[in-house]
DNA sequence: AACCAGGACGTGA
DNA sequence: TCACGTCATGGT
């Protein structure tokens, strides 16, 4: 099946690099939180942290609100997971409101940073990574695949969502089926490469249904429909 | 002004 | 296992 190689090569023509993960010191003078087209990222641990509880604060939640927190916790440096967990916890609340869901995203961001602590100097495991409360699947591979460059394809509702429509997978498919999918589509042997790929391929797949896949009636509009014929 | 966003957990069946 | 309710702010 080389459809999922051509709806790669499509997104990223129609597109660009999309430079994810999005990360609140890149660029600082202009303030833009990506980086197109380099993958060089983490560079440092505090960038490692903050994508991992930018990966639970985003949880259904819009980029755009998890900006403001994430600006929130950087200017009361907390991307340091010692003073996180040092830090008061009704204050840290107010500082993750704007990404919704406070209460539970404040307490997931501590037992997801005690875990970081317990384990820094290991390897994360996914198994052990979705003990954790509040890191579910797609939470757990965005951490892997953005924070720590492990070649985990994430699966997103967006993801789902396009595939039903271009009938590529059923509705009954759980995330796994659909993991698969891509993990077995892909000839890539370089690990390096592999993992830019999968980060390049995920965030083009939120970008082309941020343009398709909000409202239903714009299903049938989507380009890869005819690409794929 | 309703509707939804880069999910995960707890519960009951 | 699985369907369903719940969590919540901010943008369109």
């Amino acid at each position: 099946m080389k459809k999922v190689s051509k709806i790669y090569n499509f997104l990223l023509v129609e597109y660009g690099y999309q430079g994810w993960w999005p990360l609140s010191d890149v660029y600082r003078k202009t303030n833009n939180f990506y980086h197109p087209n380099n993958y060089n990222f983490p560079k440092n641990k505090k960038q490692r942290f903050e994508i991992c509880l930018g990966c639970i604060l985003t949880q259904n939640t819009s980029w755009k609100n998890v900006e403001i927190g994430i600006k929130n916790l950087k200017e009361n440096k907390l991307f340091k997971s010692r003073r996180l967990l040092n830090y008061d916890l009704e204050k840290l609340k107010e500082l993750i409101k704007p990404c919704g869901y406070y209460n539970q995203k404040t307490e997931y961001i501590i037992e997801f940073t005690k875990f970081y602590m317990a384990n820094r100097r290991k390897d994360f495991a996914r198994e052990n990574l979705l003990k954790v409360k509040g890191v579910g699947p797609e939470t757990a591979d965005s951490m892997l695949l953005y924070a720590f460059k492990k070649p985990n394809f994430v699966v997103d509702t967006y993801t789902k969502r396009i595939l039903l429509n271009l009938k590529i997978c059923k509705e009954e498919d759980d995330y796994y089926t659909i993991q698969r999918l891509f993990l077995e589509n892909i000839n890539i042997e370089n690990i390096k490469e592999k993992v830019n790929y999968f980060q390049e391929y995920h965030a083009l797949l939120v970008r082309h249904a941020k343009k398709y896949y909000r409202r239903k009636e714009d299903y049938k509009k989507d380009p890869l429909i005819n690409i794929l014929k």
